[in-house]
DNA sequence: TACTATACGGAGGGTACCTCCGCTTGGCAA
DNA sequence: TTGCCAAGCGGAGGTACCCTCCGTATAGTA
C-alpha cells in the first residue's frame, strides 16, 4: 500500500515529514521564492532564514546547500513548464509550436534570472551538487522536453537539421542571462529572441 | 610641457605615482589577473592582496572596489582587440573581416570568463560604478569599435540591417557565458558562433 | 500519560568585505 | 646632507555571511 500524499503543502522528500517540519519547509520556499526574487541567485540565506521565522540550523537542515533550496524552487516551475509542452505538442503547426515553447521557455529564464542558469550550468558542467539531492534532476526533464519539441520541429522539415537541444537551451539561456540587466531587458530579449529564431528556421524554398 | 611617462610600469592614473605605489600597484595588477583567472570573477580580494604581498588597505587605496580593479585589467587587453578591429578594417573581405573581428571578440570574452560580461552588464545598465573610475570607459571604446566594424558590414549589405552593435555584443558575450562552464566550452561556442554569424548574414541572392 | 525519534534554533568558528587611522617613507627644498 | 610632510602603508576591527554542532523542545505513538 502506497503511504498517504504528504499534507497540502509542497514537493515532499522522501520520509514522511513531522507537521511542524512540513510546515517550516513551505515557510522558507517561499521565503526563498521572494528572497531570489528581490536579491538574485546569492541572496543571504541567513535572510531566507529570518524571512521564513526559522533558525538558520532549521533551513539547512532541510536544505543542506543553496543549490538544494534552488533546485526544490525550480522543480515546481519547470513542471510546470514541460507540461505546456505536451499540451503544445498537439498543435497541427509545428514550427508555431516549437517557437511557442521556446518563447515559454525564455520567458521562465527571465522570470528567474540567473538563477535558473546557474542551476543548468552546474549541471552541464557535470559537477554537479544537484544530483546528490535527489532522483532524477529538473533540469534533465527539460532537456529531455526540449529534445522532443527540436526533434518534432526538425523531423517537420521547419528547424535546421544540425542544432541539437543542447545548442537551443543555451541560446535561450544566453539570451535571459544577458538581457536582464539591460535598461529595456524585455525588448531586448526579444530582439535576440527573434534573431535566434530565424537563425534556427529552414527557409522555405525560393 | 607635458608630464614624464609614468616609469615602466602598467597604465597610469592622474597623478603621478610615488615609486614605491606604482610597484605596489603593478604588483596587485599581477595578482589580481592571476587570481581571477584562476578563482573567476569573485576571488578574494584579501588573497590578492595576500599574493601581491601588501596589506588589504593598500588594495583598497588604489581600486576603491572590486569592479575598479576588473575594469582597469581588461583595458588593456579590450586596448588590443580595438586595434586589432582597425587593422581588420583594411581587409577587403568586409564579411570576413567582420566575422574575424567578432570571433576574436569571442575568444576574449572566453578568455576573462564572467569577468568581462558583469563588466558589460554592470555598464550597460548604467548603474556603472565603472564610471566613477576615469575617462572614457574601455567598454564604451569597445562598443564604438563594435559600431563601426558592424556599420561597415552592413554598409557592404553583407550583414542584416536590422541589428544593432548591442545585439551582436550581447549575442557574443552570451555565448561565452554560457558556453565557458560546459565540459566542452570550446567547441559548444564554436557551434553557438557559426549560428550566431548565419543568422546575421544576409543571404547572397539565389 | 510517558517516551523517543525527529526537529528546532542559535552560538560559534571560519572567511570575506571594507573602513579607519596611527605609523612609515619617498622625494623635495633648504 | 638634513629635515619635513604629503603620500602611502597595513592591519585591526566591525559587519555580514557561510555552515556545523549540539543541547533543548515536541509531535506522534504505545
Amino acid at each position: 500500500m502506497t503511504p498517504p500524499p504528504n499534507a497540502p503543502g509542497t514537493s515532499a522528500p522522501a520520509r514522511r515529514l513531522r507537521a511542524d517540519a512540513q510546515r517550516n519547509r513551505d515557510r522558507i520556499l517561499e521565503a526563498a521564492r521572494e528572497t531570489f526574487k528581490a536579491h538574485g541567485a546569492d541572496a543571504s540565506l541567513e535572510e531566507i532564514a529570518r524571512r521564513a521565522g526559522v533558525g538558520i540550523g532549521t533551513l539547512y537542515r532541510h536544505f543542506p546547500n543553496r543549490n538544494a533550496l534552488l533546485d526544490t524552487m525550480f522543480r515546481e516551475s519547470i513542471d510546470a513548464l514541460c507540461a505546456e509542452a505536451s499540451q503544445v505538442s498537439d498543435s497541427t503547426d509545428p514550427y508555431g509550436a516549437f517557437v511557442a515553447w521556446l518563447r515559454a521557455q525564455l520567458q521562465h529564464a527571465m522570470t528567474y534570472q540567473a538563477l535558473a542558469a546557474s542551476l543548468m550550468i552546474s549541471e552541464l558542467s557535470d559537477e554537479s551538487p544537484l544530483n546528490a539531492c535527489g532522483e532524477q534532476s529538473a533540469c534533465s526533464a527539460l532537456r529531455a522536453t526540449a529534445d522532443a519539441q527540436l526533434a518534432r520541429a526538425q523531423a517537420a522539415g521547419v528547424v535546421r537539421s544540425d542544432v541539437d537541444a543542447d545548442d537551443v537551451m543555451r541560446l535561450v539561456n544566453a539570451i535571459a542571462l544577458t538581457s536582464e540587466d539591460a535598461t529595456d531587458g524585455c525588448a531586448a530579449a526579444e530582439r535576440l529572441f527573434g534573431l535566434m529564431v530565424d537563425g534556427l528556421r529552414v527557409a522555405p524554398p525560393p
